[in-house]
RNA sequence: UCCCCGGUAGCUCAGUUGGCAGAGCGGUUGGCUGUUAACCAACUUGUCGCUGGUUCGAGUCCGGCCCGGGGAGCCA
């Protein structure tokens, strides 16, 4: 008999006769006569009630069941006279698949604290709270792919590992195949020329400038993986491993990347709140009483669109004490993002046009010859969801801006290439697909949407 | 990396002025009941983060270190 899944058991529209679940014990309860068994699958956040009659054969089995047992059950669905579930199913067979020793499972019924089931992220995804997560993750990775797909967006692979050290967006891993410490006899120190790829190499920090040189190529492009940076930060807000998501586009400027970022994440929400309701729905109960109306807000009105120098106005006008003094120039802190997208406008914010001081080289120079046509998205209590900019494809006011950032060119000989041949306006960005799941779950802690966090001094797993 | 708070049973925590190591939950056993975070009763559970010091005596006071949480910086 082929296995039914519960999730496909539960939405069942008839009684069946036969059917086969297979699954894991989330609790037991014995009454008189019968056992009550909840399985879960993980195909839903919802259990299957199993009963098993202890007249039955399937009663056999029973003193080795225990909480967190995988077990293999064939019997008939039918309704449930309970008031819980409109289904359950009657066990004529029941089977022990593997054991959980119930003095050393370490999940108990109740609820257990972020903290300690972080200790044990092998076993957390079997809890309601990180089975809805990473369900939610995994909806929400499909829905990038089918978001950039239906609009013309080839996906490019770019390399994790790479040879360019001047990515600008952080420290970074480095990756050798050298011995940690020479041999003895070594004559002298193994250099980089003697590594395995003959120079130094890092983990990326960026997809970006290898999918602007495919946008140049293919047109519309986008990246979807992981990026490292070896920051010792230790915030709720970051990893040392996290994925992006890159788009960039050719022939576009900064009012088309700002409407894709808006698109990309009213897109996304809203693929999340259609097809994840019931996973959604325990953290609206239990994380964040406010979620709903949030999401409603991220996928239904307009985003703010706010000048750098706006933004500076509206923060020296709030009569706010802030930590950090406010004044053209200074980049956002933390407490001004808040601010503004908090108390301001309490909704999505996008700030554009920052001054080029406080900005990377590779953003396009604007006509003032003070700002650069970069925008941030800064969403509440996430804060920056969305970094990106029009990219400087003018080759002489690029090398200018490599010169101003003490930048060697021909470090960046193939960046410039594309200036040389065929240049073209584009745009791009970089969003945060962790900070993207935080906001739409209301969790709080970086580690808890990843499935197995890599943060300063935790490798574990 | 900086500031603040914390680390006591498998989990969540209490522990008074320095004087016998505690509760709830979990687990086990028994009872009861088509149960629903089931219920009732009994039983079970310790490297008080590690280390050094003060003291007749340290979970409690002091120093160093490790780990966790919150905030900040860096950033996505």
């Amino acid at each position: 008999m082929r296995r039914t899944r519960v999730l496909e058991a539960l939405s069942s529209t008839q009684a069946r006769d036969a059917i086969l679940v297979k699954g894991w014990v989330r609790t037991r309860r014995d009454a008189k006569g019968l056992s009550f068994l909840e399985i879960n699958d993980g195909s839903c956040l919802k259990n299957l009630q199993v009963i098993v009659d202890a007249a039955t054969p399937a009663a056999a089995a029973l003193d080795t069941i225990t909480t967190g047992a995988a077990v293999e059950v064939e019997g008939a669905l039918v309704a449930s006279p309970g008031k819980n579930q409109q289904w359950e199913v009657h066990a004529n067979a029941l089977q022990l698949l593997g054991g959980a020793d119930p003095d050393s499972y370490p999940l108990q019924k109740k609820r257990h604290t972020d903290e300690f089931l972080r200790s044990i992220a092998h076993l957390r995804p079997r809890t309601n709270k990180y089975g809805a997560l990473f369900r939610i993750r995994s909806e929400a990775a499909f829905a990038v792919h089918q978001f950039f797909r239906q609009r013309g967006f080839h996906h490019l692979h770019a390399p994790i590992i790479t040879g360019s050290d001047c990515e600008g967006a952080g420290e970074m891993f480095r990756v050798t195949t050298l011995p940690v410490s020479p041999p003895p006899g070594t004559p002298e120190r193994a250099g980089a020329a003697d590594d395995f790829f003959g120079k130094e190499a890092n983990l990326t920090v960026s997809g970006q400038l290898e999918a602007e040189l495919f946008a140049c190529s293919l047109g519309n492009v986008y990246t979807f993986g992981p990026t490292f940076r070896a920051e010792n930060s230790n915030t709720p807000r970051h990893a040392a491993e996290f994925w992006m998501i890159e788009p960039e586009m050719a022939f576009a400027d900064l009012q088309d990347d700002m409407d894709l970022g808006e698109d990309l994440v009213r897109g996304l929400v809203n693929h999340v709140l259609e097809h994840c309701a019931a996973d959604l729905e325990l953290f609206a109960r239990f994380v964040d009483p406010d979620l709903m109306a949030n999401l409603r807000t991220i996928a239904e009105e307009s985003y703010v669109r706010m000048p750098y120098t706006e933004a500076i106005a509206v923060l020296q006008r709030s009569g706010k004490a802030f930590q950090f003094p406010v004044a053209y120039g200074v980049d956002l802190q933390t407490e001004h993002e808040r601010y503004l997208t908090e108390e301001h406008c309490k909704k999505p914010v996008m700030v554009y046009n920052y001054p080029k001081e406080i900005k990377s080289f590779y953003m396009r120079l604007n006509d003032d010859g003070q700002t650069v046509a970069a925008m941030d998205l800064l969403v509440p209590r996430i804060g920056e969801l969305i970094g990106g900019s029009q990219r400087e494809e003018r080759l002489g006011v690029l090398e200018r801006r490599l010169g101003e950032f003490d930048l060697r060119p021909q470090d960046y000989w193939w960046y410039l290439d594309i200036r040389r041949f065929g240049t073209a306006p584009h745009a791009g960005f970089g969003l945060g697909f962790e900070r993207f799941l935080m906001m739409v779950t209301g969790v709080t802690n970086i580690r808890d949407v990843i499935p197995f966090p890599r943060t300063p001094k935790h490798l574990e797993f």
